[in-house]
DNA sequence: TTGCATCACTGCAAGAATGCATTTGTGCAA
DNA sequence: TTGCACAAATGCATTCTTGCAGTGATGCAA
């Protein structure tokens, strides 16, 4: 198990350092609520000073729920196909792989007790859909770039608003979900699960145009 | 011109340190910078402790740009209509305006000025349409019930969801010019600029389908 | 092994933001 | 005019968050 983890010392330790952070924020938020645990106490319990843990959180809430910054999957996107015909569901399903890359990793069943009891924890899920749309729009951009169809038929406007309005459409079913009173990060941002947003988006679609 | 306006002494003087805030905080952050303006200076600028200054604006930013909380117009709401052939047109106008009351009645000049200068003033629109969205969800909602072939052919999905469905797709055009580089509220959303962005969602929507 | 560059950690100070209790000012009716 | 109910303003204490400067550990190459 610890065999094939080559990992730099450093590396480890500051993974090591974010866990114990993550779950001592989870542990002593489930125990006395989210505004009864401050930084401080999370900080001595993870045995570190509370200005290191603002260099690994950006705001409590975030090392309560364990919220890591997003990260674009270069070799996925590199398998976009402009000429497929279920573009949005590809870019969707990116979408989706890169917001997931913000919550992996960490003990679902708890993230849903206190997502559950403290709906603000929920919210910040906005924040980071805000910040994935931002890596895939930049991604796409370039990806329509090598695709000369892209440029017919879109009178006055330009390669990078056409990118821009594409992805946020693909956010239209993840959106959907996040804003859903009962969402469930762990259950509701997975490739099976996108399913009925998408569905229903497209039902619509028909429905309207 | 102040003839008109019966308004209570009390909402007046409350309408006015709102003003002076926001006077204060504008100016203050166009002559020496947003990080440079403390929160003690403005209340002390407009004559307030730096205590009520928060009873006004939840972030400093705010203030800045003179940001309020986004109402909904129930009686725009009323006038939608389920049969009409533009739904999605028709909400992303009633989107529109909510947002427009977030921001309506400042100085548009100075505001230009302020986000061109620092973006992060911009990207608090976000966090405005975000509670537009939730404003306009829950009316759409109600609207939809009214209208019975909302429930047919729709399988599996409950009326909430197609009305939160319809309200993340008529936000679409709205966080395509929010989410632009050079997005200018004061020019941007208005009835009559929302046309590029809702025919440029229609033109990708016929493309991709 | 030694030296160096880099990164992580820390303490400190200042500012941002919130909750609570108290005081002051308005609106309204007896 | 007086008194009461309520809203606004305030002061205070606490916590959150960030920038800066200094210290120590780590990685790497000579």
């Amino acid at each position: 198990m610890t065999t094939a983890a080559p990992l730099p010392l450093r590396e480890r330790k500051k993974a090591e350092t974010w866990t114990a952070l993550h779950e001592a924020a989870a542990s002593l938020a489930l125990q006395h609520g989210v505004d009864q645990t401050t930084v401080e106490a999370i900080a001595s319990s993870a045995g570190v000073s509370p200005r290191t843990f603002f260099n690994y959180f950006p705001v409590k809430e975030d090392a309560i729920v364990g919220l890591r910054e997003p990260v674009l999957d270069e070799e996925q996107l590199s398998r976009i196909s402009t000429t497929a015909d279920d573009l949005v569901g590809q870019v969707s399903r990116l979408l989706m792989t890169v917001a997931w890359t913000a919550i992996g990793g960490t003990d679902r069943t708890r993230r849903r007790q206190l997502i559950a009891r403290y709906p603000n924890l929920g919210r910040r899920h906005m924040d980071y859909m805000v910040k994935a749309e931002r890596l895939v729009t930049q991604g796409i951009s370039g990806v329509l770039a090598r695709d000369p169809s892209w440029t017919d038929g879109a009178e006055g406007f330009s390669l990078e608003e056409a990118a821009r309005m594409l992805v946020r459409i693909a956010g239209v079913p993840l959106r959907f979900d996040i804003t859903s009173t009962d969402f469930d990060p762990a259950e509701g941002i997975s490739t099976e699960t996108l399913g009925p947003s998408l569905a229903l988006l497209h039902h619509l679609l028909r429905k309207l145009s």
